[in-house]
DNA sequence: AATATTAATCGTAATATTGCAATGAAGCAA
DNA sequence: TTGCTTCATTGCAATATTACGATTAATATT
């Protein structure tokens, strides 16, 4: 039988729980090396930045910006515009939402420590 | 100026550090759901499963397989063969050292407390 | 040997992601 | 106003990812 071919090359989150979901998005967007450089640096310097991150991490502006744009959505980061510019800075209270997430699925443990081999 | 035109759709992971790359290596792995589901079930079965999670997981065998392989290539899970069946386990050192990077990222805190708003 | 079972691999289709040049929008400065 | 700065958006090119049917490889079973 062939796939219903529409969303093909697309993940099949329907079959997964919301957890599952939740889990897999927050890993996606810590799944390039670039957002992990931005919320370093959002980290490091605590008060905003922003231009600074097209000086700091070495893409062009329109590819930082799209970045930031996948942190924010997922409320990850905050941006607030001063004028010509954004100052952008942790969302603490969503970050800190998003680890408990994060380390209940990694601080998994086995019960039964025997491996299988 | 033009682009090199050569690497276009790839990350430029040269501009990273290891360590922003590691993180970012590992959170991929993490940004699917059904590899979500396959540690998971590992985690809970400590018993090493294999077509089973064909069942578990509502995806096709090449498509688990797939998962699994990339599970594997980064050393998450081991697996052993046993006659016709290649028996899956979750590799503790190495998810171990993997929470300990992962930790490290997620852990990080603002010295100064005031947002940027 | 012949068949069945299990899982990996190959090939392919469709969508997603990454990156940037060009452009647009909004505020500031002269 | 005219320009300048800063950032977002658009459009596009190239690669990556996801999923699965078909096939292959290896071992069991009969």
């Amino acid at each position: 039988m062939k796939q219903s071919m529409s969303k093909m090359g697309l993940a099949k989150t329907e079959i997964f729980t919301d957890q599952q979901n939740r889990i897999s998005l927050y890993a996606k967007v810590f799944g390039h090396p670039a957002r992990v450089a931005i919320l370093q640096h959002l980290f490091k310097i605590n008060t905003c930045v922003c231009g600074d991150l097209v000086n700091v991490i070495k893409l062009a502006q329109p590819t930082i910006s799209q970045h930031l744009k996948e942190l924010k959505l997922l409320g990850l980061i905050k941006g607030n515009v001063e004028g010509t510019r954004v100052c952008y800075c942790i969302h603490q209270e969503n970050w800190t939402s998003m680890k408990e997430i994060m380390f209940q699925f990694l601080n998994q443990d086995r019960t039964n420590k025997e491996g299988c081999f």
